[in-house]
DNA sequence: ATTGTCCTGTTAAATAATTGACGAATGAGG
DNA sequence: CCTCATTCGTCAATTATTTAACAGGACAAT
């Protein structure tokens, strides 16, 4: 099909459901899932499981389904995570300082090696292994590291400001932890991770079903 | 229009950044808003929405736009955000401390009341000002304190295992951060914040742009 | 070997979401 | 008080996404 052609944004959402689930079953020893396999467990339609594997080089064979292991290898390089991506967590309040210590980010392939915070009174003091670098060390470091992803974990108000110093800095990506929306150049990409809104949606689903 | 019909759920989304912005605007003390005025901010455009906005009670005037503080009132409403919800915070490992401990979700109107662990070297402990209980005392205590909400942080493995709990104990919705699927009951809602998997789709999306 | 069943890959139909277009209403300026 | 520019609200057209349908291939059982 029309593989590295660009996959549709919600089934690349899937794909993430599909790879983590592959894992899984691999764990599991597990050696093939169908479609409707698939669909079953992540509330879908084996339909539309088929539809987003066609846009990208696997294939099932009939009776059995895909082998987890080749959805597994495959997905991962789908995404982009056969490589290891460096990153860095900017804003050390509770909620930075957990995710740099996070390990399921460096199982997922992506490794937190800087975290920076623009309040002295934290520049300076650890993070796990890590130590808390100056703002104004920023472009410096993501140059010389290549650094390529930024975790955004700062309050709301000053999240668009430093959105700008990332950009200004050579980040390519931008995971969004904050309420606020964020705007970039068209080459940096921005992935919205906005929990405190996943609360708002959740209030409102609480809401719609009890009508 | 066809108000408390159900929204649509990318609209419902969206209604989250359009109050996140419209309370930043009242901050300001910026009185109106117009359609193209928050497309731009938001990167949509002012068709999409107006769409939206007419799923809720409001009318813009024209030539002025929309009402701040109108805006904030209404999404608020139609969120379900006028009401304090109870919540549980479950999983208390750096994730799940830190969320524990975020003043962003008592600010949008989440009440986070306890936090539960199964592990018996944590229950007991403190975390800010809460003290961590045993899973055992789920049910009673989400029975007892009406608790609505529950926020799940638990390590993959565990997730599925727990939501079920988690629906058994009477809770009616649940915010997923860990990277797995989970399934509940029709009478549970679900919303997936699922950090590590939004970096996958980051992974993605910078790909995508070098292409 | 043949048959039946299960599962894929693909095309086409159905549904949902977004965008464009335009009439009606409002306020500003003369 | 009239005209002009702006902005809403809505409908229709477009585009995107999901679902259904089905032909063809692979395995299992006989």
């Amino acid at each position: 099909m029309a593989f590295n052609s660009t996959i549709p944004p919600l089934a690349v959402k899937r794909m993430t459901e599909y790879l983590a689930h592959a894992r899984e079953l691999c764990r599991n020893n597990e050696e093939w899932v169908s479609s409707s396999g698939l669909a079953e467990t992540l509330g879908l339609t084996s339909s539309t499981v088929r539809q987003d594997l066609s846009h990208v080089e696997i294939s099932g064979t009939s009776k059995r389904g895909y082998s987890t292991e080749g959805l597994v290898q495959v997905l991962t390089s789908a995404l982009g995570v056969d490589q290891q991506w460096r990153s860095i967590v900017v804003g050390v309040g509770n909620l930075g300082r957990a995710l740099a210590q996070h390990r399921e980010f460096e199982r997922q392939g992506f490794n937190i090696c800087g975290v920076f915070d623009s309040d002295h009174d934290k520049i300076g003091t650890p993070v796990g292994e890590l130590t808390v670098c100056s703002m104004t060390d920023l472009k410096a470091y993501v140059s010389v590291h290549e650094v390529k992803i930024g975790i955004l974990a700062v309050p709301a108000s000053a999240a668009q400001d430093v959105a700008d110093q990332l950009a200004a800095a050579g980040i390519k990506g931008l995971l969004n932890l904050t309420i606020t929306h964020i705007s970039t150049p068209r080459d940096v990409a921005v992935v919205d991770a906005r929990v405190a809104a996943s609360l708002l949606e959740l209030s409102y689903a609480i809401k719609a079903l009890g009508e």
